[in-house]
DNA sequence: GCAAAAGTGTTTGACATACACCCATGT
DNA sequence: ACATGGGTGTATGTCAAACACTTTTGC
């Protein structure tokens, strides 16, 4: 199995240009502003999307200015259900990166975030949710959301993250879905259930869901423990990753 | 193979209390005092060491304000090569947290970094160089250091960052210490040098190295693309991951 | 009875582990 | 000749991958 380095982002060759580098020096060294901007996704009947909100004149990724606090993470909670009404599932710091935009310089530090679809549609808040393929965005937001993608796709892999892009209540089909839709690829249905047995702690309820002309599909819970995010299925991940 | 989730510290958990939440309010929101800290390692005889610097009463992790550029990792770069005369042979950027200290809101951009031992010591700047487990340091830099060390005991295991350990040329034997001494237990010799030559792209130099009353070492180079760390070698650090 | 999705086992290959002896040198 | 670290191969088990048919329901 080979893995390529997926903080490979990390060592600057895919950071940014400064194409008004000169407007940088405006501001005094260590003050620059600082803003979180997070990649919120979720899966809908089988597509992965991203939330984007109006600003002025397009759409980009949520976005806000921190609080002065010592827990970054409660306020990228806090900005992304301001912004887009939705409350996180899962919230991970990815990394942080110098931008200059609009003759500022700033500390943008980025994050990924995962929804369930909440009701009939998810479209809660005032977001859009745009396919991953789709969207025109600055370059900036480009590259949180095309890292963002990257960490995903890898720790769907070894994580049970998964869980937290469905409802309390799934089906095994369901939750596969939410594996293809991530990784591009699909995925062995009987390798994948007995993986997913074995390492995440699901339990079948004993309620169906019949939902066509077909024999009803069980209902499944999962109990994990909501801060040990455990081990999970590394090697589909691989495919992806290889890409 | 079980692996616990590298990136735990990101869900909050193990973030810092706010001993003087009431000073955070001191400075408006979105302009934080930015600074860039940084583990930096080196192996030293078959030690892991970190770097500390003078600060003021006592030590601390290498530390300073980013000049106004777009690429953060280039000023973790200059600002290691200021504050203790070497120049790292690998810096990763780790994560961002939030800490309240002297009063002030101050974001911390974390990074982790490597050395091979130059020279006879490695003592070329002005820092001192401590085994990882000794120093009493500050809450903030304590959790960088531990971080960073759960980072690289990870990605030892399946990256080939440990190479950026190690002087140009080196024996099996010198890199086998490099990977115990990271994560703290003897592995198997057969076995790792097996691993080694299958997955890292190193070549036999020809030379020897005599160094006692035994056979000489045969001297290998390391000759792995710089900007893809690729894979080696996971099931070791599973131990060191679950500890 | 047929269409449509749910559910279920076995075989095979790859790879990690454990493990013990001979080799080259200096004294 | 002996002490010291350098160097090498095999046997075993675990685990992921590939693969096809039966079951239950709605129409």
């Amino acid at each position: 199995m080979i893995q390529t380095d997926v903080s490979g982002l990390h060592q600057g060759s895919a950071m940014l240009d400064a194409p008004g580098a000169d407007a940088l020096t405006d501001r005094p060294a260590g003050f620059p502003a600082v803003d979180i901007r997070i990649a919120l996704f979720s899966v809908e009947n089988g597509a992965l999307r991203v939330a984007l909100v109006r600003h002025g004149s397009g759409y980009g990724l949520p976005r806000g200015v921190p609080r002065a606090t010592v827990n970054l993470d409660a306020e990228a909670r806090r900005i992304l259900r301001d912004d887009t009404g939705h409350i996180d599932q899962y919230v991970e710091q990815l990394y942080t990166l110098g931008v200059d935009s609009e003759r500022t310089w700033t500390v943008v530090i980025s994050y990924l975030a995962l929804v369930a679809p909440d009701g009939p549609g998810i479209d809660a808040g005032g977001c859009e949710w745009r396919l991953v393929a789709e969207p025109p965005l600055t370059e900036a937001d480009q590259m949180v959301l095309d890292y963002a993608l990257l960490r995903l796709r890898a720790k769907i892999g070894y994580t049970t993250i998964a869980f937290r892009l469905l409802p309390p209540m799934f089906t095994l089909r369901e939750l596969q879905d939410a594996y293809e839709a991530i990784l591009g690829h699909p995925v062995d249905k009987r390798n994948f259930r007995r993986r997913v047995a074995a390492a995440a702690p699901i339990e079948a309820t004993g309620e169906r869901r019949r939902d066509g002309s077909h024999r009803p599909a069980e209902l499944y819970r999962y109990h994990g423990d909501r801060s040990t995010e455990t081990y999970l299925t590394p090697p589909w991940a691989a495919d992806a990753e290889r890409g």
